[in-house]
DNA sequence: CTGTGACATCAGCATGTTTCGATATCACCA
DNA sequence: TGGTGATATCGAAACATGCTGATGTCACAG
């Protein structure tokens, strides 16, 4: 809906960025691969409430899961991540060139 | 909040984009410049939404004001973006790094 | 100076999202 | 096999957000 026409993973993206704890969650999982404990440890937030939002940025697609014995680690799906930056990116360009641009009333 | 410790224009730009019709807005200003009216005919929404979503890119430093007699046009601040799509590129790449390593429990 | 049209602001409602507590599942260990 | 600890799911409450209608301001034209 930003950047392009078709619906893409950066789309849904953007939008969960928004999100304070969710952007918490993604920063620390952008230092190394951790399970929903180091994450609830670390944001201080409830199981359920970390749990929700892992859910959330899964479906979007933007992290992957591994369940490893009773633990399941998380880590960040870094394409999605890059998509959302180039569609934002080539925003920029155009938003550049449009400041010569301009529709009279 | 997302990209770096300071807070920056990226950290609240982030969020803004998520919403349809503002995600929309933007876009149609990384066209050309407009006035409100343009963008209330483009989008369909009525004035006084369209007003209030350009006071939110207003004060997230994502666009500019530069009133003309009666009307008001609308530029986008292509910085702004770009660092946003900057942030959001230094985040990917430190995820692809992540992907190596792994908190054990 | 009066009317009209462009735009901003405000208060209230409606809807969606986050958070929470309770509960379910499942792996592991004793 | 029973208990414990990690995680997921569900429904309800708390909260945030977008949209609307009413109203205010200001520029311009008559």
């Amino acid at each position: 809906m930003l950047m392009s026409q078709e619906d893409s993973v950066a789309e849904t993206a953007v939008g969960l960025f928004g999100d304070p704890l969710r952007a918490r969650i993604v920063r620390l999982l952008a230092t190394e691969q951790m399970c929903t404990c180091h994450l609830i440890e670390h944001t201080g937030a409830r199981q359920t409430t970390v749990s929700h939002h892992l859910r959330l940025l899964r479906q979007a697609g933007l992290v992957e899961t591994e369940p490893r014995g009773r633990y399941t680690y998380y880590r960040l799906h870094p394409e999605a991540i890059a998509e959302t930056a180039d569609g934002l990116r080539d925003l920029a360009d155009q938003a550049a060139d449009a400041r010569g641009r301009y529709r009279p009333c």
